[in-house]
DNA sequence: ATCCAGGTATGCA
DNA sequence: TGCATACCTGGA
């Protein structure tokens, strides 16, 4: 690894607790980011930092080669304080116990604004995997496909290269019946130049339905993608977690996925996908 | 060893 | 519509 920059305060201010920050980035939102001598060193999009929580201010450096870069863009990456100030006010976690204590639980857990085409592969990898298994996968598909950031580390590879990648290699890196999902989204994205950016501007019920478009994407990926690559914050992903842990809470027995994204949707209003978040990491640790 | 994991697409009542 | 089943692979 190259010579790295300076420790400064990420701003605006990133204020959470060294756990949460832990659960921020390695707790199933992102899939690149992994403790390196005490500290968290990740890669996203053509970005690398390390990032640490001193005081509950979160801190970060990069290499000095893409210092500019990363200085310019990482409180997007990790979301301000002041960005979601609004959002953990407006959840009803004044009248809803079960809100409130995962919300206590994970003081500054927010969502991360990833790059979208990113999102939407790491999540079609994802399916029927654990978290230690998808960063598995999302790291060899760097290692053989990515373009080198810096000497050594590699970005994830762009749709317009998985598209040169067979459905064999792609089979080869771990991926299981996933490639075919992989290589026939790719296949559907090089037929369409600019699609995804324009999918990741519409506004969320149209965005899900053109993600779902997508061989391999159903609702779950689909929530996924638009609410960590998308900034689409009513995007209410129900996974087995989220599904078992409202259920057991809200005493949902018998409810459909369907019917639990509609009522978290319902419940928690327009920021949605951040109170998904709370509950998804109280139930992991439970 | 055997089972199951952050789902999706497909086929049948 | 609504539910069961197959699909790859590796880690517990």
């Amino acid at each position: 690894m190259s010579a790295w920059g300076q420790w400064r305060s990420v701003k605006p201010v990133v204020r959470c607790p060294d756990d949460v920050l832990a659960e921020l980035l390695d707790g199933g939102q992102a899939f690149r980011w992994n403790r390196v001598d005490g500290v968290w060193r990740g890669v996203w999009g053509n970005y690398i930092a390390e990032l640490t929580s001193q005081n509950d201010v979160v801190q970060w450096r990069a290499p000095v080669l893409i210092e500019d870069r990363v200085s310019r863009d990482i409180s997007t990456y990790l979301g301000p304080d002041d960005v979601f100030a609004d959002a953990w006010d407006a959840l009803p976690h004044r009248s809803d116990p079960v809100l409130k204590a995962a919300m206590g639980q994970w003081p500054g857990l927010r969502l991360l604004r990833q790059p979208f085409a990113e999102a939407v592969l790491c999540f079609l990898c994802s399916s029927m995997k654990q978290i230690t298994h998808i960063k598995q996968i999302c790291e060899t598909l760097a290692l053989r496909f990515g373009a080198e950031i810096i000497p050594g580390v590699r970005a994830l590879p762009s749709w317009s290269t998985l598209h040169r990648v067979s459905e064999g290699e792609l089979r080869a890196a771990g991926l299981g019946y996933r490639a075919r999902f992989i290589h026939g989204t790719s296949h559907f994205l090089a037929g369409q130049p600019g699609w995804l950016d324009v999918v990741e501007d519409l506004p969320y019920p149209e965005a899900k339905h053109r993600l779902m478009q997508l061989p391999g994407v159903g609702a779950k990926i689909a929530d996924c993608a638009l609410l960590f690559g998308a900034g689409k914050l009513e995007a209410f992903p129900v996974d087995t977690w989220i599904a078992r842990v409202m259920t057991e809470r809200y005493r949902l027995e018998g409810w459909s996925l369907e019917q639990i994204a509609h009522f978290g949707r319902a419940h928690y209003g327009q920021y949605a996908g951040l109170a998904q978040q709370y509950l998804f990491s109280s139930a992991r640790r439970a």
